[in-house]
DNA sequence: TGCATCAGCTTGTACCAACAAGTTGAGCAA
DNA sequence: TTGCTCAACTTGTTGGTACAAGCTGATGCA
């Protein structure tokens, strides 16, 4: 074991002390200047060290009011149920499984007519910088940010869908709203990806800026054409993406040998 | 816009010279006096600058040598084409994967016979701390680490498979093998989740503390009882997960309105 | 030629100082 | 009591200095 710079072992030793419970989630670290007098550091040398728990997202800071252990609530969305199709649903998968989980939904909408980016042209089988529509989602649970959410709709829908372009939510869901109207999504594709935040995001989100983004990307196909791209930025702390595929039959039962 | 430090004015900069090709990836960016003299700040101010970059993984440092913008070459990974079943495979999925996108894959193996950490035991639904055989592979692709990955099997699958506690590759996967033991995989719960690396997962991955790492958890099932546990750990910027779900006929087709 | 050494570059660690800016609670005034 | 001000805390930003440690190429010796 080589030696450890000093401002590593202080941050793993308050690392310890945050995972054995000496700060619990919510609590409050010692002050700068009270962890330099304890581990005879300078202020700079506790910084050096906080800022790894900071970036490692253990611990959040505010000017004025010290470090502050964060609590992770991981929250868990099923990705791979067939969306407002194999079971009745009220709104949108969202707001089902926020419910479910028994929080309480809010969210921001804008609809715009945009060119498309290159990701969603790519998949929307459309040229690129063709207009498509973009319903943008800011989502919240018990008003805590939660996700963005970036729909494109490629505009040749909007003949047999026009209230696409409504300002507001659609209150069945879009996916159901379409189906409604003999677009049926008959299969989707995922891709999630992860990465450090950009700044826009890390503002949107509120989240520290040590802590990744989650990005799935679904695009959601019709029998003939993919008829929908959307990207969602979750934090990446806070959820977690399943997917059920194939026989689970034996993972709700009881186990038999 | 209200006006940001000094220190992040310079961040934005660079990571805009990073975007726009004037570094572009494997390029060393000026040295950090350089660059003190360009923004007319303080070595401290510009390390503070850099370290953002760092950070959200754009650039990586290396004492002696400067700071070099990283260049990533994300890597698809199909998650599910159901494992050796659908269609014939030779080898793992993992070599499958790696060997189609033109690449070589190299790992290394390790078997234990470990208690159940928790998350295991919970999802194989066997007892906190019963014995299990624990398989660990350490995954490169052209040398490059790429992954981690720990399968825990619960001990009542050794009596149908003794080959599970050999060390070394099981050629054909070990997901087949089973399968030719009458142990077949119906169907799996994947959960993927991602979060900063700790220590010890950045110095085997040998990846910036800034990267966040993806995590996947794939507990595969029999028609009557979970049969294994893996955990998958990735370098999040190098890797996106795939699903293909439903019918994607229209994915590989041309378009028709 | 071949090899060891070293100067001169780079980043890493650690310290000090000063002031800006956000938060809180004590205490005073209406 | 209510409400305001302000002192005393907190972290944030920026400057400075010094030395340690890693890398590279030039230099010079064998």
């Amino acid at each position: 074991m080589t030696k450890q710079p000093k401002y590593r072992q202080l941050a793993d030793a308050l690392r310890r002390e945050i995972d054995n419970g000496t700060y619990p989630p919510g609590a409050r670290l010692p002050s700068e200047s009270e962890l330099a007098a304890r581990f005879e550091a300078s202020r700079n040398t506790v910084r050096s060290g906080l800022n790894e728990l900071v970036t490692q997202g253990l611990v959040a800071s505010s000017q004025g009011l010290g470090y502050e252990v964060i609590k992770h609530e991981v929250f868990q969305l099923n990705a791979s149920r067939f969306e407002n199709l194999s079971f009745p649903q009220t709104g949108d998968a969202y707001s089902t499984d926020v419910t479910n989980a028994g929080r309480q939904p809010s969210q921001t909408f804008r609809v715009e007519m945009q060119p498309a980016p290159e990701y969603a042209a790519e998949r929307l089988k459309v040229p690129a910088g063709a207009t498509t529509v973009l319903r943008f989602c800011h989502r919240f649970v018990d008003d805590v940010p939660w996700s963005t959410q970036a729909t494109h709709y490629p505009e040749w829908l909007l003949e047999k869908g026009p209230r696409l372009t409504e300002p507001g939510d659609i209150a069945e869901g879009t996916t159901r709203y379409l189906a409604g109207l003999g677009v049926e999504q008959v299969g989707y594709f995922d891709e999630i990806a992860t990465r450090m935040p950009t700044p826009d995001e890390a503002r949107l989100l509120e989240m520290g800026a040590g802590v990744p983004v989650m990005l799935w990307t679904r695009t959601g196909y019709s029998a003939t054409a993919p008829i929908r791209c959307t990207v969602t930025t979750f934090r990446g702390d806070l959820n977690r993406m399943n997917y059920e595929i194939g026989d689970l039959s034996a993972r709700s039962e009881d186990v038999v040998q």
